[in-house]
DNA sequence: TGATTTATGTGAAAATTATCCTATAGTATC
DNA sequence: GATACTATAGGATAATTTTCACATAAATCA
């Protein structure tokens, strides 16, 4: 418990200020507030510090960041992966993490906001890791409290993607657009994007099946239900879509449990899957789990997770370089949920089955 | 942000401590550093302070809970639920909750364990929420240390049950009861019970189980699979039954995640539910998501949750109150996945389904 | 039973953080 | 372009927390 340094009399901010020549104040805001001190003189502190106290890392009580997952209702399998991969980064590089959820109105002014205290305390929390619906005014926020942060790009609302932050992002565009290629290349024509457009991560998958079937000469329909609920934007967009008598021989769901809703509503209609209709989803959150297993698009939570971190502390150990922009690539996952469209449209020419699929 | 109290001179610690006639340094330990202070001390302090500082309750800097979840790989959605009820109930009553893991070893002495920093900073977090899987080392720590706490008993390994904490319960003993007696009131009678029983989950579910078996004149079977993952021990458990010839016409899962594992040896092995063989689960995590949709025993996670916080609230509010110990009741839930053993003994007479079923 | 250790509880002092105040630089306004 | 207004940075000082040392109670051992 003591210090291994045997002899050393003690070094404290006393210490550390007058090698500065800035008062006590200023050095332990440099060490812990990180707030409001003029990047020179903090690193004149820092320099100062770094020859007295060899153990520097170490005199901070709390090393620790926070996992901040905001407007999100529950709790989805998908970031309680992206939860994972960061708190084993973390352990294995000795910072705890803890995890915060938060509900705020986008249209709040920043400063009205009032973050959970935890993560204002830079004592406690020494970075915040955004990884729920984030929109600008709580980035605003962070700015303009000080507090360092990294953010997962999908994810976040409105604001010009030219952050001046750490960003991470999933590359669920491309994921979009692979899963749609795939669907083409069975044969299908008529296929349909299910999710909630007005949210980021449904739109990005969108546009990459957009780009898909542009290049193919086809156009992007989608089905859009403004909802938060993923399996009811699945159930609804679906009926919402047979309702309507629209011609159909492929669903791309926005995400797994979206697509979770597509076969529920499709079973409602008596259709079958793959042999009626082929469904995708996106994420693989939990294609295992659904009958037929769901051909979806592999993201890499634990993946984006690491990576984060991995930003994050970096900024710690050195700030004021430039903002880092990072993108994990996904991957194409097969398994049963889809089929060649021939086999559909012998369905659909064979008289005896054609009430199966308007029943 | 400044006081209300218009021209109240300010009340400081100093003020608190002189009016109780103790040290500054002992004024900030009761306020703050909950650590030993005798009681009778806290007493004095704590009335002085509530003659002089109306507004205790708002002075301290962090009005915040922990919510620990040990030694569990992934956060399963069952936990998930129980914080969001417990985050609920803490946004509802102005505290903030703050999410921990935490990995340890049960044979760690408990001077050896060393917490996450966060929950043992008092000024920081108020109390403990202990929801993973619990060790008594893990508890002695907390006592020791004189950290608040709650604590899920479900999930408390291998200590005596006569905790001197607040526990909540999830009356899981009676869900396995309840299940079991449908099963049995269906007409099955080969009932097996497929689970991990070296974890208490598990355990307290077989007890129902076997309560109910042994009160219909029956004895409780069980393959039982040392695996952390839920899915696995479903699968497995289910293989093993099957290679050793048991005959089994229905099979109860400790959780419904171990149900999925069942359902996948099940079809691996060309049988067909609930035709040749019913199946049912426990906490309804996933029931809905499982074809086809899972009976099972509904627990109320949110209802934990909260239950949990409320307690550790009023302890926090007065100490010094007896232990309090509440029970959450379950409920049972019909789906799809079970039937009458006679339909399936027809099925099984008849020589020209017979083939189905073992192909 | 007495002696030695160990754990607990407290105040004094040291260390650290928060608050308040002032100086300066940048904006906006007339 | 001068004046007032803001926002920022940093020091002085007050408030609070932590550490250290010591006293006392409980436990262990000869």
């Amino acid at each position: 418990m003591k210090t291994t340094h045997s002899q050393k009399s003690k070094v404290g901010l006393r210490e550390i200020a007058t090698a500065a020549h800035v008062s006590v104040a200023t050095a332990s805001r440099v060490l812990n507030g990180n707030n409001r001190v003029d990047p020179a003189i903090r690193k004149v502190v820092l320099d100062a510090a770094a020859k007295l106290d060899i153990d520097l890392s170490q005199r901070n009580k709390t090393k620790a960041l926070a996992f901040l997952v905001s407007n999100r209702a529950v709790l989805h399998s998908f970031h309680s992966r992206i939860l994972l991969g960061a708190e084993e980064y973390c352990a294995a590089h000795g910072w705890d993490m803890v995890f915060l959820s938060f509900n705020y109105s986008p249209q709040t002014p920043w400063k009205e906001l009032h973050l959970p205290q935890v993560v204002q305390r830079h004592d406690v929390v020494r970075a915040v890791i955004l990884a729920g619906t984030t929109s600008m005014n709580l980035l605003e926020s962070f700015n303009h409290k000080g507090i360092a942060y990294v953010v997962l790009g999908n994810n976040v609302i409105g604001g010009p993607q030219d952050l001046r932050s750490d960003v991470v992002f999933s590359d669920d565009i491309q994921g979009g657009q692979d899963m749609t290629r795939y669907l083409i290349g069975l044969g299908h024509r008529d296929i349909w994007f299910i999710g909630n457009l007005r949210l980021p991560w449904f739109a990005r998958c969108f546009e990459g099946h957009r780009r898909a079937m542009e290049e193919a000469g086809l156009v992007a329909r989608s089905s859009s239900i403004d909802s938060e609920d993923d399996t009811n934007i699945g159930y609804l967009g679906t009926k919402s879509l047979l309702a309507r008598g629209e011609s159909v021989t492929a669903i791309l769901a926005g995400n797994d449990p979206t697509a979770h809703g597509v076969y529920r509503g499709l079973r409602d209609s008596g259709l079958r899957i793959p042999d009626d209709i082929s469904v995708a989803g996106c994420d693989d959150t939990i294609g295992t789990l659904l009958y037929p297993s769901l051909t979806t698009t592999r993201e890499f939570p634990e993946q984006l997770g690491k990576q984060m971190v991995e930003l994050i502390l970096n900024r710690i150990a050195n700030p004021g370089q430039e903002p880092q922009r990072v993108t994990i690539p996904t991957e194409f996952i097969k398994r049963d949920s889809c089929r060649p469209v021939l086999a559909s449209r012998e369905v659909l020419s064979d008289g005896s089955l054609q009430k199966v699929v308007t029943a």
